[in-house]
DNA sequence: TAGATTGTTAATCGATTAACAATC
DNA sequence: TAGATTGTTAATCGATTAACAATC
């Protein structure tokens, strides 16, 4: 029997890959596979087999000997371990470059994240739309989100404005923030923050590069 | 006497935490700081002060017992080790947003990432240009790249179109990839590649949430 | 001086990998 | 059946943290 997902940490490390293994399963699953096994996951990621198993393991999927795993029934288990089988309703804060490219990132086509509101503060922007979405003012925030409240926020404003704006929708019920300002937010116990620094990878590039 | 940072594997999170302790270093040398200490560091990023002591170890950085450091040499030292302190010339495929939003990160503002050519499959958007840089267009890319050789490469286009353009950077002589496709690219060995998926920060904000 | 802070070695913690029995 | 693959326990590996002597 697979260990209990339930009541057992699952590392960090696991969690992350699990979008990957996701976008894997689809692709097979379009090619009209029935039964996967971690060797053909790993295979695909360049990972090890006995690392794809541990993963799955933990997320309380269960396979069968010499035939693997049920290919859609593991796509099933790790979406729902993801909560990526119900919709995320979120408010992006930042309509740039950035807050657009999360709007239409199809790397996302899987995991249900729905941008229901979302706010700029350029006056030139506010009343256009993107992606079907209507850009409302920063400062009609505390307006629509009593409304329409939201438990997740997405942070793509400079980092000189992040502070504020993750106080704001703290203060607005928002119960978990996705932050792409390079700045640490400073918030009360409880408040999920995921920091996202697009430089950490670049800086490994440029170290990996030159050595 | 520091560790020497020369020949000495420096662990991969050690590396990606150093973009943030250059930050948070800038921003005390804007206040006019001239020595910090690695609890300083380590108080602005809700770390421990003892990591950050052992990264700077890590990195050829020396302190002075009950001083610490001198800003501004570490901070040079930080930026040295990440070869941050010569240009890091590249060539970014893809325009869209995403594309856009990496030419005006302003989380970069201190790695000197040089996006020198700009390239797009899109015949509306080649020709005109995105903060300061001509896009020009994918199928020009062997005549522009053999021209002018770069590095790195950078992809931001769809996922389909991913795995045929680092061939084809790769064969124009790029030495490493920063890939934000979410497909694992097949390269020759030698090759770096960095993958960006931008799902994994988004899966551990979701299941912290819904536990 | 006394106290704060460094740098290094050792201990701990946690994730990855190996080993292997169970089994379809 | 034989072989491939699972699931779990144990071993290994690597990163974080603790301890502490050195010192400005």
């Amino acid at each position: 029997m697979a260990e209990q997902a339930k009541n057992i940490k699952v590392p960090e490390p696991t969690i992350r890959r699990l979008p990957a293994y996701c976008r894997v399963l689809k692709a097979f699953q379009q090619q009209g596979m029935e039964w996967v096994s971690a060797t053909d996951i790993a295979q695909e990621l360049d990972l090890k087999p006995i690392q794809v198993r541990k993963d799955m393991s933990l997320t309380g999927a269960e396979g069968r000997p010499k035939r693997g795993f049920l290919l859609n029934e593991l796509l099933e288990i790790l979406l729902q371990f993801l909560h990526w089988d119900e919709n995320q309703r979120a408010v992006l804060v930042g309509a740039g470059a950035l807050g657009t490219a999360l709007l239409g990132y199809s790397g996302f086509a899987m995991n249900r994240l729905e941008i229901v509101s979302v706010f700029d503060s350029n006056p030139e922007v506010v009343g256009s739309s993107i992606y079907n979405r209507t850009i409302e003012a920063v400062s009609d925030m505390e307006d629509s989100l009593t409304k329409n409240p939201l438990p997740v926020g997405i942070i793509t404003v400079p980092a000189a404005a992040a502070q504020e704006v993750a106080d704001r929708l703290v203060a607005l019920g928002v119960r978990a923030i996705w932050n792409f300002a390079p700045i640490k937010l400073k918030l009360p116990e409880g408040i999920i923050v995921e920091q996202e620094d697009l430089s950490s990878g670049f800086a490994l590039l440029t170290v990996k590069l030159h050595s």
